[in-house]
DNA sequence: TAGATTGTTAATCGATTAACAATC
DNA sequence: TAGATTGTTAATCGATTAACAATC
């Protein structure tokens, strides 16, 4: 129970990097339409934050507006990118080609984005060997080599929760930097792995939550109305 | 800026509800390995979250334990179920049969966790009228009779980011209860209608932040050290 | 009974919002 | 200059943790 990260968190809070993201896809959006400048009260109203949280957001990283005239958008995309870490290309592997693998290795999105797919791996003997998008799918056990003949820093995890603790480990052993987990387990990892992890399946269990909860409270709200005005 | 919702969302923390999954994942794994009682302790310690969060998280929604005993996992697991909707069978439709679409489509998943996949729906005439694992592919237009007949309740849009606001306005006059968004735009929607969102560009970048970010981290202590022994 | 563990209230912590001096 | 908007500090809000009486 020691607090021994005390100083490894706090600065920036974990939310405001994610922020971070969606304040850039705007403002490419923007950038698109031929804006050249915007306002944290812009900014903010587009994405549903207050131009305060913008504020606050911007200034864990720097000091990138203009008091008076607001951010320079050529400006301020490039900054946010920098700070994200996406200035740059980042190699990435696909880890289990089943149904979910199979179409994330398709999925263009991350390609649009700085992300580069760069090696394959697979724990069937079946799919071992072949040849898919242009790219040789790897056993596992071949990845400290792949790693480092490929250059993956990243890797997305879409194998099944049984085997993804064991495949995370041998990824941290051939010198992976991050980990994108899709496998609904809880992973541990060394503190210098990065990981993010996404379980599509506790999401939609979110969304029923929510579909039974709205109702409970349309319930106790229909006593007085029915379908007021919403915001 | 008047807070008007002060009644609807107070009560229970947004991320109460998401904890609530893990712990039923859990539960259902210890049952599987013939467990029959549980603590808080104990099942805070497996997930990563304190005992208290565990109690309080809980204290949401009920009393489910037994002081001096703990819970009783053959209770808790369906307890847990009713609360969070999942003592039923959702039925769901996909909307969009592109590279994620067509992923989602053969995901198993879902399945597994009491979804239940009643219908598709695609723009491209291309695809409209197709049968694909068993079901015909709508047009988005033909929206409200396949949702009345088929009774859906949610909807996963899996479609171009361009698209995704006016196929959600569609879905929603339909009469669909809950969207799972997979296209990286803010939907704005009735206040009556849930909604979950994934991005997976999004939280591929904030590996990306986390890996630069760790790295500067490490780059800092290693001025005293070389990988020193974490916790 | 003694030991264990809950449910819940109070204390702490962190994140969001408001406010405002600095400044373009 | 006057008006607008930043960066940042202080105030508020909400969520997490600690503590402990109730109770099995």
């Amino acid at each position: 129970m020691t607090r021994r990260d005390k100083g490894s968190s706090p600065l920036v809070p974990r939310v405001a990097a994610s922020r971070l993201s969606r304040y850039l896809r705007h403002l490419e959006e923007l950038e698109a339409r031929g804006e050249s400048t915007t306002s944290s009260q812009q900014l903010g109203g587009a994405l549903g934050v207050t131009a305060a949280q913008v504020r606050k957001d911007l200034g864990y990283f720097g000091q990138f507006g203009f008091p008076g005239l607001g951010y320079k958008i050529p400006n301020l995309i490039p900054d946010i990118r920098r700070v994200l870490g996406m200035e740059r290309t980042w190699n990435v592997a696909l880890v289990g080609i089943g149904n979910l693998g199979n179409a994330l290795l398709r999925y263009k999105g991350f390609q649009a984005h700085g992300f580069r797919l760069v090696a394959l791996f697979d724990a069937s003997p079946r799919i071992v060997g072949r040849t898919i998008e242009g790219m040789k799918v790897h056993a596992v056990e071949q990845a400290a080599r792949v790693v480092e003949e490929k250059g993956v820093e990243l890797a997305i995890l879409a194998v099944p929760a049984s085997a993804a603790q064991e495949v995370a480990s041998r990824l941290v052993a051939a010198g992976i930097r991050g980990i994108y987990n899709f496998a609904p387990v809880n992973l541990s990892l060394p503190e210098h792995v990065a990981y993010v992890s996404i379980d599509l399946s506790l999401e939609l269990e979110q969304l029923a939550f929510l579909v039974s909860h709205r109702n409970r409270e349309l319930a106790h709200r229909s006593s007085q109305e029915t379908a007021g005005s919403g915001p």
